[in-house]
RNA sequence: GGGCGGUUAGCUCAGCGGUAGAGCACUACGUUGACAUCGUAGUGGCCACUGGUUCGAUCCCAGUACCGCCCACCA
């Protein structure tokens, strides 16, 4: 049965796809070779709630191509593949299903239902993004698919969490956390994005107490006093007026002169009866605002430490859906025994935590509504700094002055939850930390020494500066989907005599916070371990509840039926995403395949989560694994290749507000998965972004179809009749065969070294140039006549070996249509003895190379494009055969028209060839050692001719005059390298012989003219 | 505010010391023994600007302008 005309990508890549799974083409290992070395990807795992894009589709395409080229090359490969739980991104689709469906919410079905069902439904749709894959033609080794909460991974998270907690690397401490109101659960820094809106400022009063005042004198740049007048208050600026009720002092900076009289002294805090100290601290910038800051410790992370170098309260005002808070005591009591703590009163952490100094008006309202409420309230009370407005009643037309109160407009950096999207709140909680500045160093130093090195470069100085800068990692969240803390907690002992025992009573909060200072932590693998650790603190037998509130309950009575409960938070994704490597490699267990694939070979992935994830793992595991090995062995991976994100044409960031997605799907069922993957290849420039253009997709479209076309030529010449898969290529004579066969070697010279160094692009074009170019360019052009030859047998032996390293050469970027032709122009001959995913990769070198055969066909081609283009330009008809007479020739001129005559007759449309004079009414063309007339009486346009052949002369004058320019230089010749003043000879030589070519021909046409 | 990158043909991008490249687009021609998802021939660039280093700079260095990205606590 023939080829079809065209490859049909729809079709065939299902078929494909089927039987490489079926075959399990991408096992670990396979195609390995005795005596190769190990090559391993880990894929970067998506999130089970995901779906394909653009980025993925990318990055995935650029590691199989990796995979690929190692597997036929014969190295124990493995592309691990497998999913992310994503805690907080899961938990948000099927919280969203399930009041989609009108079912019970999370906190109405409780925990275990609730966790029961996101398991159901990752069941269902977990896999739907490995489905994706498939279709990209991953050949990752799918049955070794792992899940960040499945396997191994849980107890390898444990044991990580349990030694790091055990050497000091993870602690638990109240701090000023990013807090997200929509999930209610802290999140990392790097989960918050900063951006820009339009907010105000105001100013506020806060008067001095007893009445007191101060003259305010305000200076200018010169030290001109620009104002000077007694006031009895101090002028605060702020963006987030709703806070200013937990405020616990006021800063100025120590140098301010302004406020100099009344630094030490007390005052009111408005709409609340409490005094507040005027306090210094280097915090403030004088020149900005008023100089003066109010200082609210648990609700602003400049304030929090200000609040902590001076000791102050940090009085919380907001709960976890961060609305103001409507628990705890009255606010009269609570104020008045924050006036005693003010006062000297002993007080601890948690005592200030549970005091609730929210006045009862503004309790429970939403912050934003707060914030209007105390604006108003303040400004109702004369406290707000005013200006005079004049307004004039329209009805009446009587004009009057109005006190307003002074708003300015003002761009702000606001913290967005990058999940929620709501605005962050900063809030005071008790939280799980890594302490990353103990594990940073040797991430650094694996950097630093190279044993991982990371492309671009430029990757290279970002990590350094993250790390270099590297903060506290909050790692644990108030969700349910994820990796549960292994931390029990029991009562603290607060005196233990060898008859009694005292524990600390517990408390709990409406907003689930423990009172910590009262707790006793028991970090171990297994309940089992927590309850033994536990029985050795308290002297006795403990036993589980299943909550703090049961605690509580089982602890009421001191000495016995004390009950310890395990921590309901979980861990940060990234946490256990850390551990990737070595998790999906059986880690903690000594496996072979950690043996064997570990530290893994390159990871690809985008430059978006180098701290996310990138940084993180390489702290992780360097930390983690045998600290008796080796940096070098302890390092996740060697190479670490990262990319842009993928946009539009455009340039614009794909979103689906924008209505600019691409769905990498679409464009596979419109153009093939191979034309998106060469596409993929040739945009992997290092650095920049991505702009994906779908005209492009359809190039590289148009590409597959070329060679396609290419081997349906040679089927129908024969050329695949009895072919047998060779390893080397044929014993050729003719030039052109022997040319393309160098030709074959150059190119795979080209893309080994350019995927050896991640150049995806430049092995592409290669790739293109040397398909397009050569083989179907040329080669397949030269093979027409030659078939009708002598030498038929021997050109047809060698397009199929060339044909054979197209496809094999192209193979891991178009694995589809290759893997199509290889079977399918097996069909007149023997099979191939393997499918092409397993074809070795071939080795052959530059010994493959004819200098001479090389030498020749430059010149028979440039000859042909000569004659061609002269053609065209005096408008000689394509169908018409023309006469050519060469002039003059040398030997070797002669020797390679000889040889070639045949292919330079048809590709040029020659009729025939004669050796003589100048014939009259002819055009002239220079070849290196030739000179050739073609006579056209008659048909010739002279002044065309004259026109044409003055280009040529422009074009060639002003070479030359460069060269002359250079080599007259009396210093070129001095400083220039040998071998460029040569070239510059050589090339100067030959431009000027064409040029007296030229020079007569353009005398003979003044002739007859 | 700090850091990193970019500026080359109409568009998207390579090149990064020795006479400017590709694809797309555009123009003209074309039923050539595979391919119109094609062929042949063309058009199109003071390589952002200003200095410096060099025999020689699109390429190296410094600065300027514009454009991007990342990080950051100015109330």
């Amino acid at each position: 049965m023939p080829m079809e005309k065209t490859f049909t990508p729809a079709e065939a890549e299902a078929r494909i796809s089927a039987l490489w799974e079926e075959q399990k083409v991408g096992r670990a290992g396979a195609n390995k070779k005795p005596g190769r070395p190990a090559f391993s990807v880990m894929i970067p795992p998506p999130n089970v709630t995901g779906s394909l894009h653009m980025g993925h589709a990318f990055n995935n395409t650029l590691q199989d191509i990796l995979i690929r080229w190692h597997r036929m090359q014969g190295d124990d490969t493995l592309w691990q593949v497998g999913t992310d739980h994503a805690g907080i991104a899961t938990q948000m689709v099927v919280e969203r299903q399930l009041a989609e469906t009108q079912q019970p919410g999370r906190r109405e079905m409780g925990r275990e239902a609730f966790l029961a069902k996101v398991w159901e439904w990752k069941a269902q749709s977990g896999d739907t993004i490995i489905t994706q894959l498939k279709r990209l033609g991953a050949s990752c080794d799918w049955d070794r698919e792992a899940f960040t909460m499945s396997g191994n991974f849980p107890d390898a998270v444990v044991k990580v969490f349990v030694d790091m907690y055990n050497k000091g690397l993870i602690y638990r401490g109240k701090r000023l956390v990013n807090w997200d109101p929509h999930f209610e659960t802290a999140i990392s820094d790097l989960e918050v994005e900063n951006v820009e809106v339009a907010g105000h400022m105001w100013h506020f009063k806060y008067r001095l107490a007893g009445g007191e005042t101060y003259e305010y004198v305000e200076k200018d740049d010169t030290g001109a006093v620009i104002l000077r007048e007694m006031r009895d208050y101090i002028s605060i600026a702020t963006t987030r007026p709703e806070t200013m009720l937990g405020d616990g002092a006021v800063a100025v900076h120590p140098s301010d002169a302004r406020y100099a009289p009344i630094v030490g002294k007390m005052v009111h805090l408005p709409l609340c009866d409490r005094l507040i100290p005027i306090i210094t601290d280097d915090y403030p910038d004088p020149a900005f605002g008023s100089g003066a800051v109010k200082i609210t410790g648990a609700h602003d992370f400049n304030d929090y430490a200000v609040a902590k170098r001076h000791n102050l309260p940090c009085y919380r005002l907001m709960d976890t859906r961060a609305q103001m808070r409507a628990d705890g005591a009255p606010y009269e009591a609570a104020v008045a025994r924050a006036r005693e703590i003010a006062a000297g009163s002993a007080t601890s952490e948690s005592e200030v935590d549970a005091l609730n100094l929210v006045p009862e008006k503004y309790r429970g309202l939403d912050r934003l509504e707060a914030r209007a409420r105390v604006v108003a309230d303040i400004t109702a009370a004369g406290l707000a700094v005013t200006v005079l407005v004049r307004e004039i009643d329209e009805e009446t037309g009587s004009e009057h002055l109005r006190l307003e109160p002074v708003v300015e407009t003002k761009k702000i950096m606001q913290p967005f939850g990058d999940r929620s999207k709501v605005v962050i709140e900063p809030m005071l909680t008790d939280q799980w930390f890594v302490d990353t500045a103990k594990i940073v160093g040797p991430a650094l130093e694996a950097v630093r020494s190279g044993a991982t090195k990371i492309m671009p470069e430029s990757g290279e100085k970002t990590y350094f500066h993250w790390l270099e800068n590297i903060e506290p990692w909050c790692i644990s969240r108030q969700l349910w989907w994820g990796h549960q803390i292994p931390v029990w907690y029991g009562p603290r002992i607060r005196d233990k005599t060898d008859d009694t025992l005292k524990v600390a009573g517990i408390g709990w909060s409406e907003n689930r916070q423990f009172i910590e200072n009262d707790l006793q932590p028991f970090c171990a693998p297994s309940v089992e371990e927590a309850l033994k650790l536990a029985k050795a603190y308290y002297g006795f037998e403990v036993v589980e509840a299943a909550s703090l509130f049961e605690s509580v309950l089982k602890s009421a009575t001191p000495n016995s039926g004390i009950s310890i409960f395990r921590d309901p938070d979980v861990l940060d994704t990234w946490f256990s995403s850390g551990l990737w490597p070595i998790g999906t490699l059986g880690w903690p267990d000594q496996t072979p395949e950690l043996k064997t694939y570990f530290p893994t070979s390159t990871l690809i992935t985008g430059s978006d989560i180098i701290f996310f994830w990138v940084a993180r793992m390489m702290m992780m595991q360097i930390a983690v694994l045998d600290q008796t090995l080796p940096l070098e062995k302890r390092v996740p991976f060697k190479t670490v290749y990262l990319h842009g994100l993928v946009r539009d044409a455009k340039g614009k960031k794909m979103s689906k507000s924008l209505g600019n997605v691409i769905d990498p799907l679409d464009i596979i069922d419109e153009f093939g998965a191979d034309a998106l993957r060469f596409a993929n290849a040739a945009m992997a420039t290092l650095g920049g972004t991505l702009k994906l253009d779908t005209g492009r997709i359809a190039g590289y479209r148009n590409f597959g179809t070329k060679l396609w076309n290419a081997c349906r030529f040679a089927e129908m010449n024969g050329v695949w009749e009895g072919h047998q898969t060779q390893t080397t290529p044929p014993a050729a004579t003719q030039t052109a065969n022997l040319w393309i066969i160098g030709e074959t070697a150059k190119t795979l010279t080209e893309v080994n070294e350019a995927l050896a160094t991640y150049r995806f692009d430049t092995a592409a074009d290669a790739l293109y140039k040397f398909v397009w170019g050569r083989v179907c360019d040329w080669y397949v052009e030269f093979a027409k006549p030659l078939f009708d030859g002598d030498h038929a047998a021997e050109t047809r032996q060698t397009m199929a070996w060339v044909l054979d390293q197209c496809m094999i050469l192209l193979h891991p970027i178009m694995p589809f249509i290759t893997e199509e032709l290889w079977s399918t122009t097996a069909q007149g001959g023997i099979a191939r003895a393997n499918l092409l995913v397993h074809q070795d990769w071939p080795s052959y070198g530059p010994d493959l190379i004819n200098p001479q055969a090389d030498a020749e066909m430059t010149w028979v081609t440039t000859l042909i494009d000569e004659v061609r283009s002269a053609r065209a330009q005096v408008h000689v008809p394509v169908g018409l055969k023309v006469d050519i007479v060469a002039t003059s020739l040398s030997d070797q001129a002669r020797q390679a028209w000889t040889r070639n005559a045949a292919l330079i007759h048809r590709l040029a449309r020659i009729d025939s060839f004669t050796e003589g004079p100048v014939p009259k009414g002819a055009i002239s063309l220079a070849a290196p050692g030739a000179t050739f007339a073609i006579p056209l009486a008659g048909l010739i346009d002279i002044a065309e001719e004259k026109s044409r052949l003055s280009k040529v002369m422009d074009k060639l004058a002003k070479e030359i005059g460069g060269l002359q320019g250079r080599l007259n230089n009396p210093n070129f010749a001095a400083s220039a390298p040998e071998e460029v003043i040569v070239e510059a000879r050589t090339n100067l030589s030959l431009r000027q012989d064409e040029a007296a070519k030229i020079t007569a021909a353009l005398a003979r046409l003044a002739e007859i003219a």
